[in-house]
DNA sequence: CTGAAAGCGCTTACAG
DNA sequence: CTGAAAGCGCTTACAG
């Protein structure tokens, strides 16, 4: 490409009459620069359009300013929050956030993620979903000091940034509405109980119901994997094991669709016969027709978040907070009446 | 990160008894080495597990070795397979891949562009639609002299690398397909107008129509925007206009999705009382239930040839072949009888 | 065609 | 706390 006259770190130093070891400073956070210079330093690289050249602070400080999300999870909705999450931080700090899909084909995990650790030498990782539980890839990020957030762990790790939502509180409180709206006949369709996250939503079904003493017998488990197609299979079983049910929470909105499909292939309507809700409020939910009411967690936001204090932790060569939990809402839509 | 004793390129001209300078070329695969040198070096990097360093290379070739996909499509599985393509030509070549979103709020698509522009000083682009037809985008890229690669664009560049299918030949198939099945009263829904490949599969539909001498008044176009709602709405139109018609073509699958589900609420049967067929092959055909018969377009190849041929494009600071069209084919399910 | 040296734009010890 | 200098690992003119 073209190059125009680069500004360097140089012209900066010199256009704000200091050293370039204090500009270099200014621009890495580091500490023992007054604010009144840092501010001039600021004022005067902006002016000037000044931007730091990655590479050459790649070279100099031997890090990559690569942040990678590994994953594997076919939920592309999920991921590109996570993506754009991470991009958005990156960019405002300089560094490049980098998605690696796992090819399943290839191997374990671990030895992909092995390779991919020696090529990259990433700055910092993300895990997420059903990745962030998984105990041998964990050892091996630890074992090399690299940096990691876990996005929605079932379990924290007190030496890695957790960012999460309370999954059996919002379990919970998506079958109060459930419960709210009259119904006592009750399913939960679960996902692949991998995911600690399917299992804490269901913990906070069984809770909601017995709050509100519903009878166990008036509610049932149907065995999903999050996929569609499982929440067809759900349909089918519910109606042989509990034809009598009028709520369903399904743990994500994938199977909340493939429910809705299957109940309208059986000729019943939704919400009038069958109210049905969702978890994620994913672009489905709300393409759906009847749209689908569903608990929101703040991925892009989550995935935001974790790549900051990522990065924060990357120049201050150390963990501070290593918790951050958000909170949820109810995105009320017609699938439940 | 822990940083074990880095191998550099004295190291391996060290080990095979060449200058740097030699294996420097080897890795750029620039001429003049004799093809015995060039597997010798290799031979010897390979042993020793030695990769070049990209901040190294960027800073003295000032080469950003980043390929870039800047894009603003809703469709995920879309993009995931765009970027997937993208990552595995990149990653072969040791360059980056990044995925841009364009943030609709930050202004004109030209503005984001050339702030991305300046910014990244990317090696290479890669569009897809719709942007692949945006011409103000594609002359600030042309301004800059950036090697670029159009995915599925309306209009050919002969200074850019275009890889495509043929999309009225597709749609032509696909609607072939329909009417070999019986059905003659047929209707095209279509995708938004901007996208030049959905005028081009309905050029293909009516093409159809016209060889297998079906009266035009027995077809019918209804107008979507590539979205599920508006293949509900699709729907509802079509039991105003032409409730006879029992063969649809959706421009994609979404939209299929959105048509199936409708018909669903309706009472109507897919396949019995409606055939369906879609384009892309997307997850959701094959997720659905009925799973639908579609038209499947090789993205990630496409991404994956795009990115191969600009990198090449890149080395070699000069445009070969311009035209690389793939072939599709139909995926056979059940929404179509 | 090949070799020795300069240089890319930063960061980081190391003296002061 | 600050300044001058070395150095990161490559590529690229520039002499030979």
């Amino acid at each position: 490409m073209t190059t125009k006259p680069k500004l360097t770190i140089e012209d900066i130093a010199k256009a704000a009459g200091v050293t370039i070891k204090t500009v270099s400073r200014v621009f890495n956070n580091a500490p023992n620069v007054r604010q009144q210079k840092r501010d001039l330093v600021l004022g005067v690289a902006r002016d000037l359009g000044y931007r730091p050249n990655i590479s050459a602070r790649q070279l100099a400080s031997k890090r990559s300013f690569v942040i990678s999300h590994f994953h594997d999870n076919p939920n592309t909705d999920y991921l590109s929050e996570i993506y754009e999450g991470m991009r958005r931080a990156c960019s405002e700090q300089g560094f490049y956030a980098v998605a690696e899909k796992l090819a399943p084909q290839k191997g374990s995990y671990r030895q992909a993620l092995l390779d991919y650790l020696v090529r990259f030498e990433v700055d910092g990782m993300i895990l997420s979903p059903p990745i962030s539980d998984d105990v041998a890839v964990i050892r091996e990020i630890e074992k090399r000091n690299i940096p990691y957030a876990l996005i929605s762990p079932g379990k924290k790790k007190k030496s890695a940034i957790n960012v999460f939502i309370d999954e059996k509180n919002a379990g919970r409180s998506i079958t109060d509405y459930l419960i709210a709206r009259g119904h006592d006949q009750l399913a939960f369709i679960s996902g692949l109980d991998s995911h600690a996250a399917s299992r804490q939503r269901e913990a906070g079904f069984w809770e909601a119901i017995e709050v509100a003493q519903i009878p166990k017998k008036n509610a049932v488990r149907l065995a999903g994997d999050f996929s569609m197609q499982s929440g067809f299979a759900a349909f089918d079983n519910l109606m042989k094991k509990a034809p009598h049910v009028t709520g369903i929470f399904a743990a994500n909105d994938e199977m909340a669709v493939g429910t809705i499909v299957a109940a309208l292939r059986n000729g019943k309507k939704v919400p009038q016969d069958l109210s049905v809700v969702g978890f994620d409020d994913s672009p489905f939910a709300r393409a759906m027709w009847p749209a689908i009411t569903s608990l929101a967690q703040p991925v892009n936001e989550m995935a935001h978040l974790s790549t900051q204090k990522l990065i924060e932790w990357v120049h201050a060569e150390a963990l501070g907070q290593s918790r951050f939990e958000f909170s949820t809402e109810i995105i009320i839509r017609e699938s439940c009446s």
